[in-house]
DNA sequence: ACTGTTGTATTATTCACTTAATACAACAGT
DNA sequence: ACTGTTGTATTAAGTGAATAATACAACAGT
């Protein structure tokens, strides 16, 4: 698990979402062990404090649970976890849909663009 | 022009977004005036000098040109401008495809949820 | 020439994020 | 019981963003 940060945003903040969409998306399995906090740390090259700053937001959102002193645990509760990946899912549609249509493209515009940019990442792909 | 910022990245560089959604849309027309940074900065309930490093940044962008004294005004370069539309959008778009990606939603499942988030919208501004 | 309006520069203070270096607490495995 | 691994807490220092309070510079309009 590789971290790319940019300097605009906290960084303990984008570690909470990179780990957010992994564990929404089944990349990272529920009921799985999570890597230790300075193991993280040191893979992500950041100080094991804001690693844990991380892990402890994951926490509070439930996606993530501890035992101690056996380590932490993706969470098990897979409806939550739909739930959530429904509702990120849903917030991230309509904050690009806003962003689009501030800068000035309307809904029926928006389809046929979207349309072509996916056919040209399929392309791009191959 | 009400600003609503979020605590996770640098207010300047969120009025930076702001303004140039309105100048890339059209929304702030090319050699139109712009308010004086006092002004503006009473508007957004910034402190000036924020202000002033926003608009040092649209002028680093050259979306923006300054006329000592007379104040701030809007590019007229709408060659520019309507590049830089696309380039944003297109940079939009990508992003966004990227993160739902990372949510699991592949390229087909994509289209349709749009599509259905698009026609929900329209219905909700009746 | 004067005045007001404009942008710009300077200095200081506060606050959150980040790093750093430790120390402590709880338990699993032996 | 011992040891190592785990999470957690604490204190300090450095950095950049934001605010605050001023002061200065350049010109337009009168």
């Amino acid at each position: 698990m590789k971290f790319q940060f940019d300097t605009n945003s906290p960084i303990y903040l984008q570690i909470v979402e990179s780990f957010k969409s992994s564990i929404l998306s089944g990349e990272l399995a529920p009921n799985s062990k999570v890597l230790p906090v300075r193991d993280l740390a040191l893979e992500a090259g950041v100080n094991p404090n804001t690693m844990q700053k991380a892990l402890a937001e994951l926490e509070r959102l439930e996606l993530v649970r501890t035992e101690r002193t056996s380590g932490r645990f993706i969470t098990d509760n897979n409806e939550q976890i739909e739930k959530m990946r429904k509702d990120v899912a849903d917030a991230e549609i309509k904050s690009f849909i806003q962003r689009m249509e501030k800068l000035g493209y309307d809904k029926n515009s928006l389809l046929s663009i979207i349309e072509k940019a996916l056919k040209q990442e399929e392309q791009e792909c191959q």
